[in-house]
DNA sequence: CATGAATGAGATTTCATTCAT
DNA sequence: TATGAATGAAATCTCATTCAT
């Protein structure tokens, strides 16, 4: 083999990149829309090391000067791809209404949430996945990811509250630490969905797996936070 | 910037890699495990697209020559070095005894282990975390990863077996489901330090953080193992 | 494809490269023969620039140590490999006695003769192809090889002096130019083989189509000698 | 001596091959011209293996990269000299006008235009002898070059079938083995010039023994074809 | 006589980025 | 705004040859 890369090759990104739009000769929106959703496939498919500046301009349609004028460099561009993974997790938790659900069947869907989004959106793991290699430098350089996670932190300490109120859940749960751990059952298995895959010689992205899966993680939560 | 690539200087390897060891000559079992721990800290350091092959013979202080001689190209050595890994932290499972305990005893003991791990080795999350993004296809091609993990799991159905006849545990839960918990609340609070630190703007790796981080991994899992 | 090479798989070299020959320790006849040997099938699968000294090595049987303890390096082995496939067509010409046979019955066996060795010695072709394409850089260093010809120029001129008398040739023919001749319409079927095959889509090397052109030889010069 | 590689110093290319021309900033076709010439210069002298990629690039005038911009890699880049010098020979063919000749008058024309162009045009054999040595493994691909021969076979068909008429030509002769016959009588003289003159002692290139080949070739071919 | 580990120079190829139009 | 040709630096890998044993 010529050269090695982060490639690999067939990662899938789930439907937010289909085709590259027409050509769009003319619209800088579209065209700097065409630009950022190529190149979150791309990173998602190879990482950034291996992602391809050409192949970013190629499947966008645009000149790869566009990438440049746009995004400064690929780096930049890598930040942006992230900047906006973030947002679409972000508003599609703020969709769930968890504040108005009972504190059993909340913490539930807020679970299933978390696992499903995962399944469905393979390319955001990714996308940590290579930020965390490179130690999050490109996220430190941004401004708008931090405040993300509160109103996540303030939902889950909602519902925290109101469950030990009613004699649901236990009382002494830190939100933050359960985030983690809600997340974490989730997230690993899809992280390491290759490895673990290859060493337990099952297909874990299968569908019987995964519904066995959501319903252990959900398991673990609940039955942890038993009073 | 001229060429981006993979790397996230600094990431540490744990106390594996120490010096390069004296440089050796004619000593055909040094040279070979110089290269493989020099790859090792610099594969973990950048990932398999950021590893420089030249950084590694000179942290090896071999000839890079030798690297191709003993191990063919770099892919090979990746696996290699996955191999090596992955070895380490099953010699260090064996040696835990968990058959000897009691079965709450032996289940903190195996987060405890599981949680510790992951602190002292930090490449090997790193190179977990590379492989997942080529999706496992070095691993894919070792014969030898594939039965490690039957001992842990025998010995986590063991745990659970006699902990359910005590009435310590539940009965209803599936050995390779926990294991895979187990490793998920533990790994993904290190697999993405970074960006959780980032967003949280906390320093997850502090000491007082880890210690409050083990002990919620503790009380998540024996919690929900709770009848 | 990492590098390329002279490479030509599968040219076969005939029945003089067979079994490496037993490791042959501390028989040094039987080293050097078998490296001479190794070298004149690598040479002739790959060329001069695509052949490795390695693999030589290794097809002898032989440290690659004793390649240069015997030959000096990678080009005087070369020679003496040029040297020996020389004197091998010279061995099976001598052994033709032309001069007792009848002009025509003679001439007709000289024809058949450059043909068949052609035919059976593939790797004779290919090493001078080699060396004509380095301008007979390494023949041109060798004593021995000018004198090989003399006699074969001069059995040429028997038959055609022989002929010419009895009325059977014409009288105007130079035995060189003949010479060079038969070889050239026997020799470039063979050497160029490869490229005339595929642009007249067909397969020269069939059976039916070597007797048709050792046919049109014939015919070719015996036609151009009547009287 | 570090790297023995098929170099050939000095060959020569014939006329095709002057200058760079000038640099020619932002002038793709010129660019890729010349790109196309230099690499022909280049494989020529020193064959596939032997040329330099560096040394291609110099020569053109160019920088590296848009060698591999415009021919994607060095062996695609052989196999569009390659047709690049079959095409160059067939349009000179074609110039010939042979079928307006008398048969003997072009059965002449011909050998003299093949014996000349060799002449001429000594990088055609040095190409062709380099495919061969790799078993033609880059023209196979070519799409373009099988065509090429039929015209040139159909002219001597067309000669030797008016020839028979006339009286001529004997008529018992195929037009494709005649043209392997014709061909090979010039082209072995050329392709194997530096063994055969260091074997015979004699400078095969001088003008005077040009001159003799020629008519010795002519006569040879008009011999044969004598009814 | 024999071994094979070691070496330095250099090969092809890749890539993010800039420049001329 | 848009194009894609051009670039320099650096990456992986190769190879004939020598050295220590």
């Amino acid at each position: 083999m010529a050269a090695v890369n982060e490639s690999a090759a067939g990662a899938g990104t789930g439907s937010e990149t289909t085709a590259p739009a027409p050509p769009a000769r003319r619209d800088p929106e579209r065209t700097r829309e065409n630009i950022l959703r190529a190149a979150l496939a791309e990173f998602a498919d190879k990482g950034l090391g291996g992602a391809r500046v050409d192949e970013i301009a190629q499947r966008a349609g645009a000149n790869k000067r566009m990438l440049y004028h746009y995004f400064g460099n690929k780096e930049d561009l890598f930040l942006a791809v992230l900047e906006r993974a973030y947002e679409r997790i972000r508003g599609a938790e703020t969709r769930l209404h968890l504040t108005e659900l009972e504190p059993i069947a909340g913490m539930r869907e807020l679970i299933r949430f978390t696992f499903n989004y995962l399944v469905e959106a393979p390319h955001f793991i990714r996308l940590l996945n290579s930020e965390n290699l490179h130690q999050a430098r490109h996220l430190k350089k941004s401004k708008r990811v931090r405040e993300l996670h509160s109103e996540m932190l303030a939902m889950i300490g909602d519902l925290l509250r109101r469950g030990a109120e009613r004699g649901d859940f236990r009382d002494d749960v830190d939100p933050t630490q359960l985030f983690i751990s809600i997340t974490g059952v989730c997230y690993f298995y899809f992280s390491n969905i290759h490895t673990l895959s290859t060493i337990m010689g099952a297909d874990l992205s299968a569908k019987a797996a995964l519904q066995t899966r959501e319903a252990h993680a959900i398991a673990v939560i609940l039955g942890y936070l038993r009073p």
